[in-house]
DNA sequence: ACCTGAACACCGTTCAAGT
DNA sequence: ACCTGAACACCGTTCAAGT
């Protein structure tokens, strides 16, 4: 049988995560990720087409972490349930979630996306509605989980970071509850 | 007299802003800044500490850039016109723009947090809510805008993010509504 | 005090070469 | 097909030297 690779793909991919989570982006070089692999630099570029390509699969890597709720469970829960997963993401992963916002949807983030839709829907948005009403709610919560995990609320105290992630959840439900207008067909 | 100074901090900060509107935040090199400035890149050490000063420098001249309302106008009005100062600087300098998730409150932000919380008093917030709102709703604004900045709305038409930051601004005005309680004491 | 020259330890990326 | 060696054009930063 063949040799078998010394690297490939995803190993390339999960080592640059582990750095980034360790050390900071930064830290996260085509020198550094081959040497914790054992190859040289060069030896990346089989599996990633460049630098970019990196970045984009560590994104990819930390949506795949981000837990989706049971579709059993009813609809406010399920959004309360992402809404604390991403940020969950954010504080485990803060390097790599800063790439979120540098990035348009990719396929991981369609996932989480099409969760969303289904918890809206079965919470009464107008159809016509949903794709808004996601886009805006999920701009809230990754504008708040980016902040955090950038260090913008480096020098605030933890307990206060959590009550102002409550209160942005709280204007979030309410202005999800105006959105789901007078044909809501389910409570929680 | 002396021989008149080469370059100074400001033409430093100004020379390096220009290169990230340009040709974004990549292309703003030590060698780069100091090349448009026709000295060589150790002369900029003399002037900021060291690259990330350079660029907290560079945080600190798009906040100047933020115009604030006049004292006079309408709470309402003036919260408006912070909120769309901010995008559209975020759409004038999107490459500076991200560097401000990346960091706490400079002394230029501070400005531009002292006229909300003017707002939000004059508004009927309570004093014991006036910084929470205040945090809550910037980081919406800011959530927006960086989004917009780094890229997340990229294959978007214009219209559609234009009337999604509506949205936005329309469920943080209800937010303020309810922070306003009972005490409010003005409307427009 | 301000700027330069030379140097150091890095970067990302290419290309030809080995197996 | 996969990996390496050598090389290129960059990085940020230091230090001693010039004026």
């Amino acid at each position: 049988m063949a040799r078998p690779l010394l690297i490939d793909r995803e190993s390339v991919l999960v080592a640059a995560f582990r750095i980034a989570d360790e050390e900071g982006l930064a830290a996260v070089t085509m020198q550094r990720v081959a040497t914790d692999l054992l190859v040289t630099p060069m030896a990346l570029y089989r599996h990633v087409a460049n630098k970019a390509d990196l970045l984009d699969g560590l994104v990819e890597l930390l949506l795949d972490d981000v837990p989706l709720p049971p579709a059993t469970m009813p609809w406010r829960e399920r959004l309360r349930w992402i809404a604390e997963s991403i940020r969950l993401a954010a504080q485990a992963h803060p390097a790599v979630f800063v790439l979120l916002f540098q990035r348009p949807a990719t396929t991981a983030a369609l996932d989480v996306r099409r969760a969303i839709y289904d918890a809206l829907r079965d919470g009464g948005v107008p159809e016509s509605e949903v794709a808004r009403t996601e886009r805006v709610i999920s701009t809230v919560i990754l504008g708040f989980a980016a902040s955090e995990a950038g260090g913008r609320f480096r020098n605030r105290p933890k307990r206060e970071v959590d009550s102002d992630f409550a209160a942005a959840q709280a204007m979030v439900e309410h202005y999800l509850d105006q959105m789901r207008g007078e044909g809501a067909s389910s409570t929680s």
